[in-house]
DNA sequence: TTGCCAACAGACCGACCGGTCTGTACAGTA
DNA sequence: TACTGTACAGACCGGTCGGTCTGTTGGCAA
């Protein structure tokens, strides 16, 4: 079910396609899944948050955060090009499809960004001296799905390189502190 | 076609609703796009990304480039909210949605984003002495799309402030150059 | 006036969608 | 051993999908 969602998206993607990939037939999913493909796709994202959350507390502590945001980025790319320019985040795809009417998928996306969120957040003010965590937290998620995105219409990592470029040194100068205003703890 | 593909995505809108929405019959359509909804979607991405480059062609020139995005954003935050969270970027959606395989829309996506950031980075180089133009530009769009796409889920223009919160002050110390090496021309 | 062809209209098509419904297999209980 | 309720299986449903096909119209050439 991520997968396929990774790769096409919510209505792009048939529940009998997603139930032949489980092998599982069609009865069941009901007994399990009452709110049939909504209640999945809930189901699917919660997933993937959880994952996500788990390789970023992989990587984010201790280490300089910003290093680890490139890691995480460099992994992303990784993934990308591995998979022939097909996935990208499972949450994006999902995130742009919905209306507002899907209140719980809506919901579902925005508790797991803002966990994502938090917890970039969270590294930065324990990294140091830090003015807007929240800000540069929303930000960093915000040119990671960009990236992402440029990079796979465009068929090259190339776009996803030219955001980190961009993006890592003046995270650093953030971070670092100004020159006339260092702290560290 | 532009507002239901904004709205819904690719697979999301049926052809006989847009085909409602223009009071079309479904006859004619073939005559002029032989392609189907292929090709539709193509003419539809490609009308966004001129009237979108239109919009920046307006709002860049002359002035501080930074000024023009911070205002380019704002229109964005109004238009989003004003869709009640359900417009976002017409052609991010689709992005997310397509499919390696979806030769012609990748492409025209692909040369619609280049186009954008190829429009952003000349602001950049005309506006100054500025290192990595195309970096810069390419952030920008990421963000953009990943600010949308936080704020339409959330609901709530907070995410796209935090981001532009964040972005701007970075930005604009990029661009008026660090204290110790400051260039104007 | 007549013949013709591009432009258009909408009825129609098979395929497939998400979802439901009946039937079965099989634990746990007495 | 007989009973029962849950978990599962897959045939089946109406609706809608994208796409095609047969008219019909209306301007233009002769």
């Amino acid at each position: 079910m991520g997968n396929a969602l990774q790769h096409k998206g919510l209505h792009g993607v048939g529940l009998s396609e997603i139930l032949a990939d489980a092998d599982t037939p069609k009865g069941g999913l009901y007994h399990h899944f009452p709110g049939g493909k909504t209640e999945l796709a809930v189901a699917a994202i919660e997933q993937q948050v959880a994952d996500l959350c788990a390789l970023l507390d992989k990587l984010l502590p201790g280490a300089d955060p910003v290093a680890a945001l490139e890691l995480w980025i460099a992994r992303a790319q990784q993934g990308l090009a591995a998979s022939g320019f097909q996935r990208g985040c499972p949450l994006a795809t999902v995130a742009l499809e919905s209306s507002a009417q899907d209140v719980a998928i809506r919901q579902a996306l925005a508790d797991g960004f803002a966990a994502i969120r938090a917890r970039l957040a969270l590294a930065f003010e324990a990294s140091g001296r830090i003015a807007n965590a929240a800000g540069l937290a929303a930000l960093i998620v915000a040119a990671y799905e960009g990236a992402l995105l440029q990079a796979r219409v465009a068929g090259s990592v190339a776009p996803m390189e030219l955001v980190g470029a961009a993006l890592f040194p003046l995270l650093r100068t953030q971070l670092q502190g100004p020159p006339d205003d260092q702290a560290t703890d």
